[in-house]
DNA sequence: CTGAAAGCGCTTACAG
DNA sequence: CTGAAAGCGCTTACAG
């Protein structure tokens, strides 16, 4: 078998507008018109609307995107796509894009400041609309299109920053332990938390900081440990071992996502004791099994579909009112799901 | 402000292959060479170098593609991107994508056979030079491009079908729970799966039976209860609750998902037993969080980044290669991991 | 080695 | 209402 013929099988023969408008017997810009719903006769339209459909005419995006000066391709750069936390934010905001006529481009970062701007460079390289970045860090300044970044801030640049609240979680978190208003009042509390300097794992250390200081409760140094820069359970574990070797243990452990609670756990029950009879356990992050653990972990709520579906908003809001030059603060509110890991529900 | 102004801010002049020609006093053909690297004059060669780099050029990928007739774009299509499965093979397949100088669009048919044809023609419109699919079963035909379809099978279809070994991976799991020879010897042993049309839910199921049939244990009616269309875990609860119900509840449960055996794991707790002791519970999806559950999970070992990075190589081969015409059919071996929640370690 | 020209597949003023 | 022409930003035969 000739190359040539392999080539013809792997590339049928497209149909383009020149051959629809030759065979309903009118000029391209009149069948491009026709075609978009512009101002043409309508025999004409219906002529040209029926050889299309008959030839299966698809117009080439490529070609429209280059002639239009607008590709109607949206960028969404996330430091890891297989991550729950950024596959399901991408989810729904891919759902908005699509609705609105946009193609998703997806990059990953590999959990790579310097991928950043690789990513950045390639997104504007394909003359990309817009961006929805999830940066990791390797991004400082506003990038040359819309831009709305989210889960870290990138403080004044973009047209937007959405992030968690996080120093409002986690005080809803200590709340819930710490305050005798509350169900509980534990005072003993540590806090297992990410080292990385991004907005999530930093805003939440300083909140559990504020939190604790708010109610007069201790602050020990060694009640403040850390899991790794990936957030494994693995770590987590590591961590919470080092708590139960302290001379007085805590009674209570907020972990700053659900993989350090996950390890956490694990640590607890290996070590013969029983959560949250021994150590309560809260989670700032909550997953989709958090019901269906043993204990039932009571977490923040998982709103990764509201963000999602928030940028995406706010990147076709920007498209549609043009730039501001301004950089939104958005903040998406916490709610606390008590479940049992903290000692409620007995 | 006018709009004008806006319009200038939102979108800096882009600088084109012509701007760098005239800077550096050449025509844009010995620029276009000179920056791909065709033959031309070592000091003309210096000058575009320089000058492009000065202005900060990046090639128009959107024309590059028109012209080349090449769009080093990527399909992949897949029913979720927000559940785990998926993200973690997009994320793989993204990664070798990626590296060889493709871009990646990504399109999710929210669990719609419909949709299946609606993401296809997207693609196809943008001209993408090969797709990687998990199709809802609304794909019968080989698309016009290169396509690996993968977890549901399209059989004859696309340049190569891969998805688990469903049946071995089955058998694996109905293995190690019945076999005297090894470490139970369980005979009521049930299933719970999924009622999709689906490669990856028919073939469990099928492989199930003939597993049970293999040994001679008996295959009750009863004991095949089926979860819902999303695999959720709360119908996981659902099916168990069906099967604690019965005047013979099973020893040992076979779950089709990872999903499944966590909803039946706390219909279990609820009722107040035990696993593994009073039922046992294997599954077929593992998951990151399979050895920090209590008990930890018996399961097949989770290869979502080989089968992701084994679509991606198998597209690029075909690039390469050209089509054969023939579909590959490749099945990823299944491997057990045996945990607790079988009974193995008490 | 280099330039002028054609063309990828479209859209959109500009005429008529 | 319709067509001829220009042009989006490139690449690549075709000449010289």
């Amino acid at each position: 078998m000739s190359s040539a013929v392999l080539q013809e099988r792997s590339r049928p023969a497209t149909i383009t507008l020149h051959d629809v408008a030759s065979e309903a017997g009118v000029s391209v810009a009149t069948a491009s018109r026709a075609i978009r719903g512009d101002a043409v006769g309508a025999a004409t339209r219906a002529r040209v609307l029926a050889t299309a459909k008959r030839l299966g005419y698809a117009p080439n995006r490529l070609a429209q995107s280059l002639r239009a000066q607008q590709s109607m391709f949206v960028g969404v750069i996330v430091p890891d796509i297989g991550h729950g936390l950024f596959a399901r934010t991408v989810a729904a905001a891919q759902d908005v894009f699509d609705r609105a006529g946009y193609q998703v481009l997806l990059m990953n970062t590999r959990r790579s400041p310097e991928q950043d701007g690789v990513a950045l460079r390639a997104m504007l390289s394909t003359n990309v609309d817009g961006l929805v970045f999830a940066s990791y860090g390797g991004i400082t300044a506003s990038p040359p299109v819309p831009t709305i970044f989210f889960d870290t801030v990138v403080p004044g640049a973009g047209d937007a920053n959405v992030a968690f609240s996080n120093r409002e979680g986690i005080e809803l978190l200590v709340g819930h332990l710490a305050d005798r208003s509350g169900a509980h009042g534990y005072n003993r509390i540590a806090y297992i938390g990410s080292p990385l300097p991004l907005t999530s794992a930093v805003e939440r250390i300083e909140g559990f900081l504020e939190a604790m200081r708010a109610r007069a409760l201790p602050v020990r140094d060694d009640y403040m440990v850390m899991g790794d820069e990936l957030w494994s359970p693995e770590s987590g574990t590591a961590a919470m071992n080092r708590l139960l070797a302290l001379d007085e243990p805590p009674h209570a452990v907020v972990a700053a996502s659900d993989t350090f609670a996950l390890g956490a756990i694990q640590a607890i029950v290996q070590a013969g004791l029983r959560v949250p009879e021994d150590v309560a356990i809260v989670s700032f992050d909550d997953t989709y099994f958090g019901g269906f653990m043993e204990p039932q972990l009571t977490a923040l709520k998982a709103i990764h579909g509201t963000v999602g579906r928030t940028i995406a908003s706010l990147l076709l809001q920007t498209f549609e009112h043009g730039r501001s030059g301004e950089s939104l603060q958005i903040r998406v509110p916490a709610e606390l799901i008590v479940r049992h890991s903290c000692g409620c529900h007995g």
